[in-house]
DNA sequence: CTGAAAGCGCTTACAG
DNA sequence: CTGAAAGCGCTTACAG
C-alpha cells in the first residue's frame, strides 16, 4: 500500500506538504494541492491513521464495553453512541463482556493498548481497572467512583411510578422480580418501588437472581399474583411468553410491567406496559461527555440522571375511574 | 503514559530486550524478565498496539459493518463474530450504516485508514469500494463479486420450505411480504417460494418494499388472507402486533411465518413459526474465513451457504393428518 | 542472551 | 508557500 513518500515523489513535492494537504492544515497552493490530489487518487493512497495517532496522541477511537448484545437495550444504546460518535468524527471499538469480569479486564487492557481516546462502559463489573486508567471513562447504569462520570436513569423514580400504579389500582397480590445480584450489585436500584409500597403498608413478594430461561421455574406460582413488576423488558417479554404457554391471559389474569422500553416492548401481544428510559439520548450524552473530557482533559459534570416515564400499554388494565 | 524506553531504563536493559520480553519472542533470561515485569507493573506500562501495528503491518483489528443494529439478527450475528474474533486474538471495530450507502462509503474509508486487517460486511450496499480494497473482505447475505468470499443461508430452500408448508396444508389465500428492493437487490432471494407455488398452480399476492411502521398501511387487507409469509422475523413480529391490535387471532384467523429465527421470535405470543438461520455460526465462520485470508493472503473457499430449517411454532396451525 | 541502530508512516517546528 | 530533519513508540535484523 502506498505511503506518504510515494505520494510526495509522484507529485514532486516534499512529504510535509502532502501531510499539510491531507490534514488541511497550513497553506498549500491550489496548483500543488491539485497535483497531490491526483497522485493520491492514482496511487489509491489512504493515510495511515495509526501512524498519525501515535504522533498526535489521539486515535479518534472510542471503546464501548457492553455486557450483552442480545437484550436490545444495549444495541439501542450502542446506536445512540455510534451515531453521535460518528458525527463527532470518532469511531467505535465495540466489545461485549457476556457479563464476565475476566473478559472485561481483558477488553480494558486491549483498549488501553490500542490507545482508544476514551472508554464508555455500560453496567461495568470491574472498578479498579477503570479507576487506574489514564484514559477517560464514562460509566452507564452503575457508578464506579466519585471521579468517574456516571450516567443513568432515575431508577428510584421508575420504581415509584410502578408502585403508584399498583396503589391507585388497589392491587394486592404483587410479585417483584428483582435485578439479579450478580448483575447490578446495588440492590436498591428500584428502592422507590419497595419504599413507596411500604409507606402504604402494602406487601409484595420478591424473587431475586432470576435470569433468562429460569423464568419457567416460577411459572407454577404465577397464578397467585395479580401483577408482576419485572426488572427489565427483556425478561418481562419472556414472562409474557411463559404466561401465554400456560394459558394465563395478560392482562386479565395477570398484569405485567417491565422496565426500559426497548424496541420490542411495543410489539408484543399485548404491548408491554413499562417504564421508559431515554436510551438513545443516554448514549448520545455519554459520547458528548467523554469527548468533553478528552478535549478539555477535565471532568465537568460527573453525574447525569435521566428522567423516566410510565408508559401505559395493554399488559396492564387500569380500573375505570 | 510510560513508553518502552522508560521501562528499559527502569529495568536497566535495552529497549530491544523489553520488546522481546513483552512479545515472548526470543530468549530473555528469567532474572531479566522479572526485572522488566516489575518495571512494567510499577510504571503501569501498556505497550502501544498502534506503534506495533505500524511495524508489523497487522493491527489485529477487524472491521464489522452492519446495516442496522435494532433488528436483532445483526446483534446476534455480531455476537458470533465478536466472540470468535476475541478467541482468535482480534478486536472488532463496529459500524452500522443505517442502510445508507454514503455512510457505508465513509465507514470503509475510515476502516482502511485505521488499517483494519479485514472487513466483514453484512448486507453491503457498496461494491466498487470493496472490490478495490487492498484489505480482505468477507460479505454476508449479499454477494459482491466472484473474488470476494460470500456467506449466506440457503434462502432459496427457505422459501421452498414455506411453500411446502402451504401446499401441504392446502392454504389458498396467501400473502407474501417481500424483501424491500432497496435493501436486498436480488429480488429472487426467496425464489424458491414463488417457483414452488407456481409449480402447483397456486397464486399468491405480493407486497414489496414495506418496512417498519408501514406495516399498518396494509392492515385493512389482512383479513383477506389465511397465511402471510414475511421476509424477516423483525417485520413478522410487527405484523403480529398489528393483528393483535385489530383483533385478528393468530393463528386461528391468520397464520404468520417469518424468516431468521431471531431471539425474540420464540418469545412472542404466540411464538413465531419461522425459517431458522444459523446466525451465530455464520458469524463465526465469517471470522474464520477472513483470518484465513489475512494469514494466507489468498482466498480458499469463496462461497459458504448455510442450511436452513423450518421451525414450527404456534403462529401457524398445521392441519391434523 | 542482549544492545545499538535503522526503519515503519506519519506530524511538527524550524528554516528558507 | 514549501522542504529537510527530528521524533512519536515500537520491532527486527545485526553484531557482540
Amino acid at each position: 500500500m502506498a505511503n506518504i513518500r510515494d505520494v510526495a515523489k509522484k507529485a514532486g513535492v516534499g512529504i510535509a506538504t502532502v501531510s499539510r494537504c491531507i490534514n488541511e492544515d497550513g497553506y498549500v497552493s491550489l496548483e500543488v494541492r491539485e497535483r497531490i490530489q491526483k497522485a493520491i487518487d492514482e496511487l489509491n493512497y489512504k493515510p495511515n491513521a495509526l501512524a498519525r495517532a501515535i504522533f498526535t496522541k489521539s486515535s479518534m477511537m472510542l471503546g464501548l464495553i457492553i455486557p450483552n448484545i442480545v437484550n436490545p437495550f444495549y444495541p439501542e444504546l450502542a446506536t445512540g453512541i455510534e451515531n453521535r460518535a460518528r458525527e463527532r468524527g470518532y469511531n467505535i471499538v465495540l466489545s461485549n463482556t457476556e457479563y464476565s469480569k475476566n473478559n472485561e479486564q481483558n477488553i480494558i487492557e486491549m483498549m488501553q493498548r490500542h490507545r482508544v481516546d476514551g472508554i464508555i462502559v455500560a453496567n461495568p463489573q470491574c472498578s479498579e481497572e477503570y479507576i487506574n486508567s489514564d484514559i477517560p471513562v464514562v460509566s452507564i447504569e452503575k457508578k464506579i467512583s466519585k471521579d468517574i462520570t456516571f450516567i443513568a436513569s432515575d431508577y428510584f423514580k421508575g420504581g415509584e411510578l410502578v408502585a403508584e400504579y399498583i396503589i391507585k389500582n388497589n392491587l394486592k397480590k404483587i410479585l417483584h422480580i428483582k435485578v439479579p445480584d450478580n448483575i447490578i450489585t446495588s440492590s436498591k436500584r428500584f428502592g422507590g418501588f419497595e419504599s413507596k409500597l411500604k409507606e402504604k403498608g402494602i406487601k409484595c413478594d420478591i424473587i431475586e437472581g432470576i435470569y433468562g430461561e429460569d423464568i419457567s421455574n416460577i411459572k407454577n406460582r404465577l397464578s397467585n399474583y395479580e401483577i408482576v413488576f419485572v426488572w427489565n423488558d427483556d425478561l418481562a417479554i419472556s414472562l409474557m411468553s411463559e404466561c401465554y404457554k400456560i394459558g394465563l391471559n395478560v392482562p386479565d389474569d395477570i398484569q405485567i410491567i417491565g422496565f426500559d422500553n426497548i424496541y420490542y416492548s411495543s410489539k408484543t401481544s399485548p404491548p408491554l406496559t413499562t417504564v421508559g428510559q431515554s436510551i438513545q439520548k443516554m448514549g448520545e450524552t455519554s459520547v458528548d461527555l467523554i469527548i468533553e473530557q478528552i478535549e478539555n482533559k477535565k471532568t465537568v459534570d460527573n453525574e447525569h440522571i435521566f428522567n423516566v416515564e410510565f408508559i401505559q400499554r395493554s399488559s396492564t388494565k387500569p380500573r375505570e375511574k
